[in-house]
DNA sequence: GCTTGACAACTTACACTGTAAGGTTCATTT
DNA sequence: AAATGAACCTTACAGTGTAAGTTGTCAAGC
């Protein structure tokens, strides 16, 4: 077993970025659904309720698990153009977000109301008002950017890629003979496709983004 | 106990529609996480088991309310324009997924595997090949589409609309004090702001999948 | 009317979850 | 050396999905 190797920890050693690390290669290996504080306890050489010394819930070590990835979002400072600014900004979170692929659902539809989270925020939605947009354009363009974020991610580390979730599979001759569509569109899914239809998409906002401020800005 | 009331309930009387129909009743009342077979089982008024006996499993009972869902999706006919007819699928996509609110989150995740989300999938891919769009674009812009509604959904049935899910919580002056960016745009946000905040989004893909049919076209 | 068979529903049981409550051990300070 | 308090462990409970076995009920055939 592992578990053996790692009960050689002694006391007294366990900390919250000890248990975090730990947290984030268990999500991965187990999957979020089959994440348990007793796996993670098992693979840090403890017992599960030590590390309620350290965290006084579950929600609150995921919480510090999104506060690490998203404070590790880089935003590009004032002297780069807006649009280049959230361009990288989109792209920071989603490099992050994908880095544990696992947790990315939970990050994505995670209510972040934690300072750290709320300092990035104020720092993304600021993108867009130092870029010139009003205060209403620039939380509805925000938003309409987060939407496509979130997307995305969810459905690259969630989406079909991750294989059928559904309990009725179909055969791909099934899905020849009767949905063509799907069977065509599918070549431009998956793993190879992401990039290219993130990026299409981070273009397509970015473009109607410059074409709506233009128009506020010229009447 | 409105238990006792419904164990009026006769044997032999269960069946699938009527799971279904108290299972999104049991998901709005208890919320996605807080349901249960047994409470499911509560609500019908008879044994958790008993359930097993027309679904295989939890997750077979999810995915038919899944297809339920999926179904209820109207895709307009070939006489509408193109652009009018993906504006309104995408519309339907939203009105059908918040109908139920708390179980939207799992819609918009759920890979579509099953043959009557798969027949849906197909016809709104079509509706982009009909458009006028090739394989590759009809693919990638379906997709593109479909990240922001997801997005969209989420946020408007698990967002901040919601409620604070983070554990540690900011007070209304912290927020005013500290993070003014967020303040501002909160204004914009929550269940006023849904509607219009996801028009603007809409109509800009709109424009930009048109533009993008343009020029393809052109050259 | 009685029996039989089949199926729908119930009962029990198991392995798992998060975590409340309380007991133990160890490092540090006095 | 004694005491203090943090760090960790043990036990226990109420909840979960569901496998396996049992009971109740109703319709068809005699």
């Amino acid at each position: 077993m592992d578990s053996s190797i790692k009960k050689k920890r002694v006391r007294g050693r366990l900390s919250r970025e000890m248990i975090e690390d730990a947290a984030f290669q268990v999500i991965e290996r187990e999957g979020l659904a089959g994440f348990s504080m007793r796996k993670l306890a098992a693979a840090l050489g403890c017992e599960a309720m030590s590390i309620y010394h350290h965290f006084p819930s579950q929600a609150h070590l995921y919480e510090a698990l999104v506060d690490r990835q998203i404070s590790a979002i880089v935003i590009p400072d004032a002297g780069v153009p807006w649009r280049e600014r959230i361009r990288i900004g989109m792209q920071e979170y989603r490099r992050v977000a994908t880095e544990h692929p696992a947790f990315a659902p939970f990050v994505v539809v995670y209510r972040m109301n934690s300072p750290p989270c709320l300092a990035k925020l104020d720092s993304v939605i600021g993108l867009f008002e130092a870029g010139g947009f009003g205060p209403e354009l620039s939380a509805r363009l925000f938003r309409a950017a987060s939407y496509y974020l979130m997307g995305a991610i969810l459905d690259e580390t969630a989406g079909y890629a991750k294989g059928p979730s559904a309990v009725t599979t179909v055969s791909d001759e099934q899905l020849a003979r009767d949905f063509p569509s799907v069977m065509t569109a599918g070549a431009y899914f998956g793993r190879a496709g992401f990039d290219k239809t993130f990026e299409l998409g981070l273009e397509m906002l970015l473009d109607e983004m410059e074409r709506l401020r233009d128009s506020t800005n010229a009447s």
